[in-house]
DNA sequence: GTCTATATGTTGATAGAC
DNA sequence: GTCTATCAACATATAGAC
């Protein structure tokens, strides 16, 4: 059989938080780098500086854990997302912002959307649990009302003759295709482009720039 | 600890094949389903209507199975992105043609894509073995020629004045995002837009017609 | 080649000392 | 609360009969 592979802590542990929140953060890096069938408990406890045997204490099964930090981290994924926008702000004022609050959100925890996907994937059950999380939330509201804002948005600009007609869940799909693939895929591209960091980093900030214009300029007539 | 939750077989045995072929296809299903993680060999072994000794027997072990099955999914994959274009089809033509063989294709194999990006993810090893495995192919020269070719397209659309600049590389992630996201957010887009599998079906025959204009439109000056 | 039975390694979870 | 030691279940892999 193959041997087990031991794996190199993601960060240092923060001594300075007490264990509890050592442990869940921990937990979070590591179900998010790994995905939470790849993840094991010896990891956790390792990446927290602690013991299996402490994990289990506080949070009493890989699977509790596992549902927690799928449901907060979703939780935040999407919050991020559904940010209630400037009432008069412009379409493109709306875009350049949800891009840029976007990417910037994401660089700093870059495999948070692939897990998700992945667990969303993988977990039905778990996804479940989210939605019926989130459909009591002040998030939730605040999609159903961003959905209706950019919707209405859409509409008069089509009235005005400035943008030709398009499905509002056609473009919130585009919208976050654009964002997020970038994110989800980025194993491949830099393998594919032979991007190193650095390059992958400067072609996101281009990215950051172009995206508004292209998404715009997609819809005029 | 939880007990193991029993998998159904994804699709009935092909009685017709011989054994080795039945369990390639078994596995392959098997890992693109629940990644290479969350499958068992037991999994493979029922999916394909033999006992785990026989995947043994043919394949040897879990991981060189794994290997095999990622290799030639992604390889796939790829091939199905690079191929060839018509030299003396415009643009516009280009794009329709491959939004429509992608959506088609994927459309048999819905969770392929989740799966090469997320074993990308999880498994630098097995993505620089594919990168390595694909350098030496008639698909990497296609996607070389592709490239090379969708640029000069792209500078000589510009220099007419059709089109106004865009990185040939960010052209190719927008393209890519636009046709790969929906089946990688699939259950996320399916829970958040409440759409059932006849609605979703109907959102990607949408989207197939509406694609190139957005893509092209998006690049106008 | 194909099976059942079993060995061996890995992982999640618990017992019990401190 | 935190640790070490250990258990029980599971997963991969092999032995050996047919």
């Amino acid at each position: 059989m193959a041997a087990r592979r031991i794996r190199t802590p993601i960060r240092p542990v923060q001594k300075d938080e007490d264990t509890e929140t050592r442990i869940l953060e921990g937990a979070r890096r590591v179900f998010i780098r790994y995905g939470t069938a790849g993840a094991r408990v010896q990891d956790i406890a390792a990446e927290s500086g602690v013991n299996q045997a402490l994990v289990h204490y506080y949070f009493g099964s890989k699977e509790a854990l596992a549902e927690r930090v799928f449901l907060e981290s979703a939780g935040r994924l999407l919050h991020a997302i559904a940010e209630v926008p400037d009432p008069d702000a412009s379409l493109e004022q709306l875009l350049e912002r949800f891009v840029a609050r976007y990417i910037e959100t994401v660089r700093q925890t870059p495999f948070l959307p692939a897990y998700v996907l992945a667990e969303a994937h993988q977990s039905p059950d778990r996804l479940d649990l989210l939605m019926k999380k989130v459909a009591g939330t002040v998030a939730h509201e605040q999609a159903g009302k961003l959905l209706a804002f950019v919707s209405a948005q859409l509409a008069q600009a089509v009235a005005r003759g400035e943008l030709r007609p398009i499905s509002p869940v056609q473009f919130l799909v585009n919208l976050l295709a654009l964002v997020v693939f970038p994110f989800v895929a980025r194993p491949m591209l830099v393998a594919g482009l032979r991007f190193d960091d650095a390059a992958f980093e400067a072609f996101l900030d281009e990215r950051q720039r172009e995206l508004p214009r292209f998404i715009l300029n997609a819809m005029r007539p």
